[in-house]
DNA sequence: TTCGATACCTATTTCACCTAGGTATGATGC
DNA sequence: GCATCATACCTAGGTGAAATAGGTATCGAA
């Protein structure tokens, strides 16, 4: 009909996990605590959300990998490419107006 | 895992309806369309979305009808209970507390 | 009389996310 | 010596809100 089809609403675990890495690079179980402690407890996606997440960026080119072993474990360290920050800043613009477009309807107490 | 299970972004077209509905009643057409022009046609939430949710918010007693013809077609007026005015506000305050959480994770550069 | 807008409806599909497992290593405690 | 927890990776399978895609019927305009 109008404008729909692929749900505005999703992409957050896609956005914070962009945004996350633009700062540094990360490995997937560290990602994961972060977003915990960032969020303050508030957002906890499970690991089965954020690899299967950091899999699909990385074959979409927005994530590129490093393997290092620490400690006798192995870590998967990800780093935004160039089609990455592009991504991200689509996500973070769509975010602000989805935001500023609810934001508006819930205030207004006109509306004829 | 941690805080998760139901996915804090659903519910988004259930609180549009329902800020809507507190200022006045509404039918269910009407609703689609006052969504799509709130929102400036960046939300265009089709009517398998709306019929569907009015119907399981009155089934809850979140909303009250009232059926009345007007030119030859019938029309489905919807009115917020208590119930449903209490389900507003939780809504938009998880809307808030979403917003706040993910702005200060976009915005901070700092986190160790 | 064909078409679009109005006004209702629901069956089906999709797909993002959730659940719930699995493997393996290192450190801690008993 | 052995259980247990945290670390660190992984994926198969289920769920459910929303998207798609239909359907019925009336009215007005071209």
């Amino acid at each position: 009909m109008a404008t729909s089809q692929s749900s505005f609403l999703n992409g957050v675990p896609e956005l914070l996990v962009l945004r996350l890495l633009r700062d540094r690079e990360m490995y997937g179980y560290e990602i994961v605590q972060a977003i915990r402690e960032a969020s303050d407890e508030a957002i906890g996606f499970a690991e089965g959300v954020i690899y299967p997440l950091l899999h699909s960026l990385e074959r979409d080119g927005a994530l590129t990998t490093r393997r290092q072993t620490v400690n006798g474990r192995s870590r998967v360290y990800y780093r935004v490419t160039p089609v990455g920050a592009g991504r991200l800043a689509v996500l973070a613009e769509q975010w602000h107006d989805l935001h500023r477009t609810i934001a508006g309807i819930l205030a207004e107490p006109r509306h004829a």
